[in-house]
RNA sequence: GGAGAGAUGGCUGAGUGGUCGAAAGCGGCCGCCUGCUAAGCGGUUGUAGGGGUGUUAAGCCCUUACCCCGGGUUCGAAUCCCGGUCUCUCCGCCA
């Protein structure tokens, strides 16, 4: 959500921040009708209270009962008068909070202009993609050979867009998502969190999903609860409604999390493998810090969901969003994406694993997520980031792809031996 | 699922139609004192909106709202009434 005052008061520079976003700067000249209105009836019902308040302590004092009775009636109308302002006035906040609600958020002066994501910049790649002296099989396919990924099954469980990982393919996922987590607790300072995979609708117009992306969630009609779409919701709504102590900030959340989305407006992209799914796992980085640091803490998220990819040994590259491609919420994004050489539609195809954003103030205001600078100053919001470190089922198929042999074996990164009991291959015969 | 209790400021915890934005304590902040020092004294200390002054600053002044939420009674509600939400305790069930 964008400070009214912002808009109120640089107008013009919130029109050229919307255009760039390519949305409706329009917007603008509505939320300052709705202000002007809501400023003019808040002033209206104020000093009408305030005189009725005067009233209301001098009706004791009136000795004659005729002209107490006369005195009573006249509060009394002003009362009603009070009542219908405040009627006007709780509706126009209201549509004004509507409003601010869809309004994204501004970009950086830094992010390039873009129209799409055909102009987002690849700012550098990392590694040499590994070249096979045999055709590399998609993820599907090598999965389905040494019977640890169950497609089929899957869909008759849950319907498209499900599937079964299964034995080693299983324990791969188990170790990739282990070895994130020690990585940013014990290397990159990050506090781990296990949160609630349902949140309350609150907390979902706090990072932004409501109420404009309602139907990418999965809802819970009976108990009026959401399945969190990323750990992003739950664990930035951990300090919802609180104002933290400048002293502790920056706060770093590590969380490993299931995810679930409808993946409505998908429909017919990427359905076959395990791209995307309408359930997978995802370990995710949150941080809440103050504005002077935001900028520095975002470079140092994207540095720490790279060291992901490094441990791995699997290329990568480093693209930042155009500001026609940045999400609702971002003020500025950069996406990780791994090399993984046969999935695409011709062959090999960069994987989107991790989205490492700065929202600014933006959430921090919508869940009001605040912060005393100096002890006794005033409350400010803090700025709000986060990134994927990284989601599990790409990363499960970079390292399928990547390290696939030609006998349809998979050699184990040397990360990850460690937690899956010293292996070194996954084999047709190990699996089983 | 059954029964009961409760929801007040950063925390603990009073309050009961107006003089209550709210006692007291703790914590925080400012200052003072001090050879009894993991102490003492004094002051101060919620959030948000609007208006005014000011350089669209800091600061200051005025005012309104907020004692879980939403309605109602009343000239006036933290306080009374109704509805809702949430939390806790006990019983039942259960990984």
């Amino acid at each position: 959500m964008l400070d009214i005052r912002l808009i109120r008061e640089q107008p013009e520079t919130v029109r050229e921040g919307l255009t760039r976003v390519g949305a409706d700067p329009s917007m603008v000249d509505q939320a300052l009708a709705l202000d002007g209105r809501r400023r003019e009836l808040d002033t209206e019902a104020a000093s009408l209270r305030a005189e009725r308040n005067a009233g209301s302590k001098r009706i004791g004092g009136i000795k004659d009962p005729a002209e107490r009775d006369a005195y009573r009636a006249e509060m009394r109308a002003l009362g009603d008068r009070i009542g219908e302002i405040e009627k006007a006035l709780t509706g126009v906040e209201e549509d004004q909070r509507q409003l601010l609600l869809t309004i994204p958020n501004l970009p950086l002066p830094e992010v390039p202009y873009g129209v799409d994501d055909r102009e987002n910049v690849v700012v550098r790649t990392v590694g040499e993609p590994r070249t096979f002296d045999f055709e590399p099989k998609p993820h599907w396919e090598i999965g389905a050979q040494l019977d640890i990924l169950d497609i089929e099954r899957g869909v008759k469980l849950s319907g498209s867009r499900f599937y079964v990982l299964k034995g080693a393919g299983a324990a791969l996922q188990r170790a990739l998502i282990a070895l994130m987590l020690d990585l940013h607790t014990g290397q990159h300072g990050y506090t781990e969190i296990y949160p609630p995979a349902v949140v309350r609708e609150e907390c979902l117009v706090g990072t932004g999903n409501l109420p404009k992306f309602g139907d990418n969630l999965y809802r819970d009609i009976e108990d009026d609860l959401w399945l969190a779409p990323t750990a992003e919701v739950p664990v930035t709504n951990l300090h919802r409604e609180e104002i933290l102590d400048g002293a502790q900030l920056p706060i770093r959340y590590v969380a490993y999390s299931p995810c679930f989305r409808r993946e409505r407006m998908s429909a017919g992209r990427d359905v076959r493998g395990i791209k995307r799914g309408h359930q997978f796992d995802k370990v995710e980085m949150v941080k809440l810090c103050t504005p002077e640091t935001s900028r520095e803490e975002l470079d140092s998220l994207v540095n720490d969901a790279e060291d992901v990819c490094r441990a791995l040994a699997i290329p990568y590259r480093v693209v930042q969003m155009c500001t026609g491609d940045l999400s609702f919420v971002a003020a500025i994004k950069f996406d990780l994406e791994l090399w993984a050489p046969a999935c695409g539609p011709e062959g090999g195809e960069w994987l989107e694993v991790s989205s490492c954003a700065c929202f600014t103030d933006f959430q921090a205001r919508r869940a009001s997520i605040r912060y005393r600078p100096e002890p006794g100053a005033k409350p400010a919001f803090v700025h709000t980031l986060n990134g994927s470190g990284l989601a599990l089922p790409r990363t499960l198929i970079a390292v399928l792809e990547n390290y696939q042999n030609e006998d349809g074996s998979v050699t184990i990164p040397g990360a990850l031996r460690p937690y899956m009991g010293g292996r070194e291959r996954i084999t047709r015969a190990e699996a089983l």
